[in-house]
DNA sequence: TTTCATTATCTTGACGTCGAGATATATTCC
DNA sequence: GGAATATATCTCGACGTCAAGATAATGAAA
């Protein structure tokens, strides 16, 4: 009986009418969301970095040699708009973590790189960040893990299917 | 495989000595909360709300008569600090949904009440929410979502362990 | 070659949220 | 009763995001 099912309690009370079964699992998702959303958010801090920040120069790291690519090429992997994304590259530019230049071969494209500031922080924040992920899922069995990864693996897949990327 | 689990791969490749399997769940369910929002959001935007006024009126909706909590009774069952209360509050008042006013027996509360307009809206919004909501988990058999729920229902009591509310 | 549509990125204004602090009222303890 | 503390709410400035549109370069069609 957590706060979600009180909230049922209380639809089911007011409005028994309505089919409100969904609210639990999409209600207790969302504030599990919001609170490892903190907790990681803490991380970030401790290196000087949000999550946006910290999303950026992840991407760029695990991309590999040379460690660079477009704006375009990084909203592909992250849910945000285009403004997002140039906001997000002008912070870290302020920040010295990444540069920002034009292509040679195509004048409509950015080209955004770490510098090795941006390398070697990314380098020590992601390794903080897998351990605050660790502790955030150590409330449960490696089972339930993998069986609550399962539900989500096909909520996302229609949800992809559906809303388009 | 997904993008999620394209993600981890190149995170194998580029840090072979990170463990990011947790980055696998904490990855997805981040993702379908992103998509949940927006699709929610849709339905909200047809009844002229976003996701705060709703979460505001429902709130009220279902806490029965007289319709009416205080700021900090709100925000109890929110996730959001007292500034973004008021504003949401400010926003609904300028709306014509609720109103706000001094309680009686101790000046330093105010008291928010839905209006009539507000009621019959939220009681339209929220009977099209749950569907929304239902078409959200259709892809997941009942099965399937109570295991899911099981999950997200230990991740959310160890969170709000931890972190405090 | 000129035109037209497409692609890639940036600009702008509005919005919701947060965090720190301000204000005002209530309560507790001496 | 008076002083210190606690509680409830609001104010303000900063930030990240989005949506719509602007800008500029590319590619394809006539």
């Amino acid at each position: 009986m957590d706060a979600v099912d009180q909230i049922l309690e209380q639809w089911r009370q007011a409005r028994p009418d309505l089919d409100v079964s969904a609210m639990g699992p999409i209600g207790r998702l969302s504030r599990v969301f919001h609170h490892h959303a903190r907790q990681m958010n803490e991380t970030f801090a401790r290196h000087g970095l949000n999550a946006a920040g910290f999303d950026v120069l992840a991407t760029l790291r695990r991309a590999g040699p040379p460690f660079a690519l477009s704006p375009g090429e990084l909203m592909a992997s992250m849910m945000i708009t285009s403004g997002t994304m140039t906001n997000r590259i002008d912070q870290l530019i302020k920040q010295g973590l990444v540069t920002r230049a034009k292509d040679p071969g195509d004048a409509r494209r950015a080209v955004v790189k770490l510098t090795k500031t941006g390398f070697d922080l990314i380098d020590q924040a992601v390794a903080a960040h897998v351990e605050t992920q660790n502790t955030l899922l150590a409330a449960l069995s490696d089972a339930e893990i993998a069986g609550l990864d399962d539900g989500l693996r096909k909520l996302l897949a229609a949800a992809e299917r559906d809303g388009g990327h």
